[in-house]
DNA sequence: TTGTAGGCGTTATCAC
DNA sequence: GTGATAACGCCTACAA
């Protein structure tokens, strides 16, 4: 059986009130006493009850990370540098997967977790608008959205400024003299904010060329994997007119669609230019090195950490949107 | 203010502990009861207090996943299923970064971490045989060792057999034709077990072969990162008798290899062969196809959780030892 | 500066 | 089958 602070008080002749000021760290303590106790807990070993302090303090020091998937190599980039921020801010994180699955998002959001077991949530959502504003209401919990969501005034939310990163993405292609330019990343159901963003940030970039706006050339990817990509791709090269440039809206899709123009027998960039999002690591020592849009995953982390702790500390705070910077960069995979 | 156990008694009616039952699932409620308390509780949108149910109980349904770093593939797709196991067994997922940091490691392990927060922990070491032996002792958490440490009989376990796995790659390069075989991953400081054990399967399969060892075709990576793999193969690359193929510790090692490879003008597998370990995803994608050492991570998990939850439930159970099974993959890197 | 006591919300031990 | 009541280990007014 573990010590508690009682058997420490016992030990030492103090009262409990007195070790848990040394424990905490208190300000005042004489040094006798100090040094007495510090000695008893050490030699009984004591280490606070985290469960206990958090039932008396009402804190956890734990925060929740929901992602679709942790083994998506920008969600575990994103979660590698959560981690280390809210270390630094003494929070620990959990990590749920939603898996692509609406309702376990939002049974993640409303459900049985928004209980008093995480002090706050960051949340990369799949979910629609409306459904995020219909599980506002009820909880308190706070909770900073993440990525590439529409700001809708009712949560902080740190995310990129999507339909310039796309627009970006689609200027590069075209000035390095691409003109049809295919899509890959818009999504069968309307209902996700991000591909929508993207798609008019993809579209915007063709009209302001002066380029038609082909249908056929943007292909839905269900769940931004390199599977979804080498599908998309291979179905545009089996197409009448084929692009010769592609803009993937993950750079996830990106190797996936890379694979599958090599499988057709064409080069990148010299047939078919690729850029997508994310800044993956795999795509700078990939053949070719992917161009991308860089996200700075470990600023997006510091904010939303940042923000959550506020909230946590002050719960009455105006929701904020942070933007995050994006930026091109270009590599092999564009290079004329 | 959320509502209590005791607020909804009040308002059913009835006594805590009829609530507590009908909450708990417990057997012996009446059915008239139970509907009025359920009705009471949606009433109020009752929830369990899972800290004061932890503090009463003795188990937080928590598990802590201690990894270096969780972005490398092979942690995040391991992390991804021990997550989903830990979920079928209804425990929740911590996950905390090592950073390849040995006091780090030490410290989550026997320092404030070795409180009640979780109820087992899941560590995926980097430190000696020798440290792990020294700080067993004091701790009674169940502790489930993951992927390639030798078994000390002392901690439940689950890995490949890594001297197998290290040998059955190189045999495959030999029987492909190939003589001098370099290795990347053995480790500068020799207290690790995994580079050791591989190290020994390259050794004993070169052996087997009848081809000397040349400790020049060895080389250090401290991280198993692309950027190690990038330099060591291209220190390789620039010694005066080339190798004509490159066994890899990991598969990332093996990715950033490769580049270097192109990046000197060679080809791949005509003049050298490569051949990594973990079968991560991006090698399925690569150009060429990366030849692996496929490791199972869902059934690591599975074991793994099977046996932090088992020990939870029994902590004197016998340390067991669960060798996991590896699959050779030949693909493109290696084609003959 | 230190001691005492009450309560955080739940489950478990007693009675009935 | 159900109702009161004591812990679980800690923090913190309130006293001293």
């Amino acid at each position: 059986m573990p010590a508690t602070l009682r058997d420490v008080a016992e030990r030492a002749q103090v009262s409990m009130r007195t070790v848990s000021n040394v424990v905490s760290g208190y300000t005042h303590v004489s040094e006798k006493m100090r040094k007495r106790v510090l000695e008893v807990i050490d030699e009984l070993d004591y280490r606070p009850n985290p469960v206990a302090r958090s039932l008396r303090t009402g804190r956890t020091g734990l925060l929740a990370l929901v992602v679709p998937e942790i083994d998506v190599p920008y969600f575990s980039a994103l979660a590698r540098d959560v981690i280390n921020a809210a270390a630094a801010f003494g929070y620990r994180v959990m990590v749920d997967q939603t898996g692509h699955d609406h309702d376990q998002e939002r049974e993640l959001l409303t459900g049985a977790d928004r209980t008093m077991l995480f002090d706050g949530i960051l949340f990369s959502p799949l979910v629609t608008k409306a459904e995020l504003l219909e599980m506002s209401s009820p909880t308190r919990m706070p909770i900073v959205l993440l990525g590439e969501h529409e700001f809708d005034g009712r949560y902080d939310h740190v995310a990129i400024d999507n339909v310039r990163a796309a627009h970006d993405a689609v200027a590069h292609l075209i000035a390095s003299g691409r003109t049809r330019i295919a899509a890959i990343g818009a999504q069968p159901l309307e209902e996700y904010a991000t591909p929508q963003q993207r798609t008019a940030g993809y579209e915007s970039a063709l009209s302001e060329a002066g380029i038609d706006i082909d249908p056929r050339l943007a292909k839905p990817a269900a769940h931004y994997s390199r599977a979804d990509g080498y599908r998309a791709a291979a179905e545009l090269l089996a197409q009448s007119r084929r692009p010769d440039a592609i803009f993937c809206f993950s750079d996830l899709l990106a190797m996936g669609a890379m694979r599958a123009i090599f499988d057709a027998g064409l080069s990148i960039p010299e047939d078919v230019a690729i850029i997508g999002v994310d800044d993956i690591e795999e795509g700078r020592y990939s053949r070719p090195s992917l161009s991308t849009v860089s996200l700075d995953t470990a600023f997006i982390a510091e904010q939303a950490i940042a923000r959550v702790t506020a909230r946590i500390d002050e719960p009455e705070l105006p929701p904020r949107e942070v933007v995050a910077p994006h930026a091109l960069v270009v590599r092999e995979s564009t290079a004329h």
